[in-house]
DNA sequence: AAAATATAGTTACATATGAAACAAATTAAT
DNA sequence: ATTAATTTGTTTCATATGTAACTATATTTT
């Protein structure tokens, strides 16, 4: 590609951050607008459905959010009553972070529903599309230099 | 995939997102460490690169980025001397764009740098790869429902 | 052609953000 | 065993952000 045409549009970071704020934007009205989450309240909230007994900076470096971002969405999230926060014994700076009753509630709603969405999505692909997919995304992240 | 496994990490619009990140921050420390420029920067000097003639808004909605971001970081850049605002005749509202020549010239380093950059990316992948990808994501793009 | 609407771009304001400072607890080093 | 260094999570503060209000001009309606 010579320099006089060189475009944006076609250049792979942009094209990629494009698409998948454009996916990342859609599927967020649905915890939104059904729900009345924000979105890393959405990945707490899927993360502490699976992962249990998990404390505050673990999760912060599973989902790649700075602790502050972590620290503030917690304390809404136990404000809403969809967590619960809990002593660590052993060791009285942390804290255990749990799903409430409403909080587990909310998950076995969300889930479904996000489940189905992914679908409708993948629907569009063949089974090898997405298999091709899984790989060329992965291929790429492992080729990334020098990584923050 | 049942609701007790759900796993964030092979959540389609969390993969995407979370790959595309990864690929657009490691991007990002060429513009910002080699040539000291942001994303809406380099984004908006790529575009005036090739689109010659541009006002504001145009520019706003190629790359999708809101009037107020784009008004301040076109005062930055002409604070920086990279792009010259000129009246477009017949609408004394709009400005038209276009880079300088000390604009221009950082146009014509980085774009060749950019692409050197891709290319390490795209070197992994096969050509077939490649097109898989582009028409993949074009695929998902087209598919994404009530789109914002 | 005057009045009403719409558009381009900037500014003001209220909120979001993240780096750095912090307090409290734990672990490592001497 | 003390001291020093590190870790966890919160708070502070300065900056970034986006909505809404705004100014100026253009277009549409009556």
């Amino acid at each position: 590609m010579s320099m006089e045409n060189f475009l944006l549009e076609e250049f792979l970071p942009y094209k990629l951050v494009r698409t998948a704020e454009h996916i990342a934007n859609s599927f967020a009205e649905l915890y939104e607008t059904e729900f009345g989450i924000t979105r890393p309240e959405w990945q707490i909230i899927a993360n502490l459905g699976v992962q249990k007994n998990i404390i505050a900076r673990e999760l912060s470096e599973l989902i790649r959010l700075d602790k502050v971002k972590i620290s503030r969405t917690l304390a809404v999230l136990e404000e809403k009553k969809l967590i619960i926060k809990s002593p660590v014994e052993g060791d009285l700076r942390a804290t255990q972070l749990s799903l409430s009753a409403s909080g587990h509630e909310l998950y076995q709603r969300l889930v479904p529903k996000a489940l189905e969405w992914e679908n409708h999505m993948l629907d569009g692909l063949t089974g090898t599309q997405y298999r091709d997919l899984c790989r060329i995304l992965d291929i790429l992240y492992k080729r990334t230099p020098n990584q923050k």
